[in-house]
DNA sequence: GACAGTCGTGCAACCGCTTGCATTAATGGC
DNA sequence: GCCATTAATGCAAGCGGTTGCACGACTGTC
């Protein structure tokens, strides 16, 4: 029923794989010959079939992209960068959505390996071995993640969390919490460690609540956690977790950031929004998307490309953080600082 | 490099169709060769080439979903549920953004022709001449979108639109503004069909603004000309709209509900985090992305379905609207309403 | 005018898999 | 014990393309 390039073969009256160079190989093809094939094919209808070329030169111009929640609003600018950068090499994007499931990550990984040229797992939540093992399988390009030899792309979450905790610190908190991600995932662990390092360093004290689903459920279910540990100021492991974690402070009674300062860290759209607006560790999500798409493109030319680059974040100072009860640094003016503005 | 049925077959000294049977028609292999087969295909991890399949049987077990904008919160909970459907079916999903671009619409439904059994075209912006024409090309499903002939997942944001402007006008507005969608947009024209013709009803006069950009700043940009137009109430074509709104008009100085009240529709997410919380038309998303689905593979079975369903709207009224200055229905109590209640 | 070198095209194998048909062996009926 | 069934498997064509190789027709050179 579809037409196929015998059709256009026929039409034209020369061989099926004249036709088949007219498109793949133009070049190799005289110029009449050629436009009257184009001809023949646009009137048909003609569209080359990608899966059947992809059987016999193993490139399927399709690329892979794993998320572990679309309605994340993280995710969705990532996408976006990702599949417009790809379109520029005319390839597709395929996005699956493995619902924070660690399992399905694997089964989506194999699922699609044979029709894409490479996947990129973005946030994964598996574990690095089988990720390497995954690797032997289809190219991959790991965004939020660093495994030895397996090309990525992180943002630095590490400094993101250091800055935001001195800053909280600077303020005057001494008792923070911190509301930690998924199982799974390193972004969650990064921001642990370097969180925990900075807290000490400043003589103040960190509280670890969690793990916990990165929603703003999530956060709204620890407000009480908050509540009860005597904290002050509080590093929520992403945006959606503060926004909820302010709603359920709110609604138990505490004022932000009177009470209690809260910081983000992603800086989706959202957090503009939210009253009041949410103070943040900025991540280039959009950069990281383009980037995990180049990586893997260039991945197919010198095979075994295993770079990986560091993407820079920033805090984003807004309302939701203020001084808080200890001595606060004279550098940092606390609540009469710019709104909105970028810091470091 | 990648294991085939030929090494599966060689392994188990069977000829190849007897594996290939081995996977699509168990039934027709003896249980103790399928057995031995399986075991050799586990150990090499052999899994079939879906693409290779579909070259053969025409059925890919993929689906392309197409939509205006990842980006914009509505679409996310419409993929996720159009994908685990799917999924319950053996089907993956492909998602394409097309920017709001009718022209690169079409251009991604004929690429993801071939590779999928089915297309969803989510709020499609091109026009329904061409969409009838694709649809001669690969099965389609379209939502957000009425044509004769296509299958269809509607919302009925008609009545929505009529609820919105009734709770407006029982409020006591009498000059209501229309924020208007993209160009291309069925919602759009239903909406401001059905807003026009209620509006006319309730003896109020209705401001048409747009068409506009259907995102947070395409509200915002025209703030200023809902003020100019002296309206004291405000149906925006969706959420994010309704939200640039609001923002733009507390920037101007006027206040939210009081000297303006604004309604949205989709009741995405973000919805009730704002402050003030918007009332909305909440539009059945995850509902539809299922429907959409079933409608797709159903379709595969008695070719050329053409069945349309429609989706009901529910009026959300939250905080962004209260009352205007003409007399108010007693029915409807205004200010004093049941926050974050379902009305109608 | 003979020869080497291009250029353009056709031929046929093949990518990984499915499937109608042929073949063989085992089963059962009488 | 023979024939008709049935079950299990092999054979080979073909899905829609790509591509190495061969071949013929032109060029230009001397």
């Amino acid at each position: 029923m579809a037409v196929t390039i015998r059709d256009v073969a026929r039409a034209s009256g020369v061989h099926i794989s004249t036709v088949s160079r007219t498109f793949s190989a133009p070049h190799l093809v005289n110029p009449n010959t050629r436009s009257r094939v184009l001809a023949h094919a646009e009137e048909l209808g003609y569209r080359p079939n990608r899966a059947a070329r992809a059987l016999i030169t193993g490139r399927t111009y399709n690329i892979g992209l794993i998320v572990a929640d679309i309605a994340n609003p993280f995710f969705p600018p990532l996408i976006k960068a990702a599949e417009s950068q790809a379109r520029k090499h005319d390839h597709h994007i395929f996005v699956a959505d493995t619902n924070e499931d660690a399992a399905l990550e694997e089964e989506v990984v194999r699922a699609l390996a044979k029709q894409v040229d490479g996947v990129l797992l973005v946030s994964p939540r598996m574990s690095n071995a089988l990720i390497e093992q995954l690797s032997r399988e289809v190219p991959l390009v790991v965004v939020n993640r660093q495994i030895a030899g397996i090309p990525a792309v992180v943002m630095d979450v590490a400094r993101g969390a250091r800055i935001a905790v001195e800053h909280l610190t600077a303020l005057g908190h001494r008792r923070v919490a911190l509301l930690g991600g998924p199982r799974g995932s390193w972004t969650s662990r990064e921001i642990r460690r370097s969180a925990a390092a900075t807290a000490k360093a400043a003589g103040a004290e960190l509280t670890i609540i969690g793990p916990n689903a990165p929603t703003e459920f999530g956060g709204l279910t620890v407000a009480e956690d908050v509540l009860r540990a005597g904290a002050t100021a509080v590093l929520a492991y992403n945006d959606l977790m503060a926004i909820g974690l302010i709603e359920g402070l709110l609604a138990a009674g505490a004022r932000v950031p009177q009470d209690v300062s809260v910081v983000g860290i992603d800086d989706i759209m959202l957090s503009r929004l939210t009253r009041p607006k949410l103070t943040t560790v900025a991540t280039p999500t959009a950069a990281a998307g383009r980037a995990a798409v180049d990586m893997l493109l260039a991945h197919g030319d010198d095979r075994r490309t295993t770079a990986q680059i560091q993407l820079q974040t920033e805090l984003v100072i807004r309302d939701s953080t203020g001084r808080g009860p200890g001595p606060h640094s004279p550098a940092d003016p606390g609540d009469a600082i710019a709104h909105g503005g970028v810091a470091s």
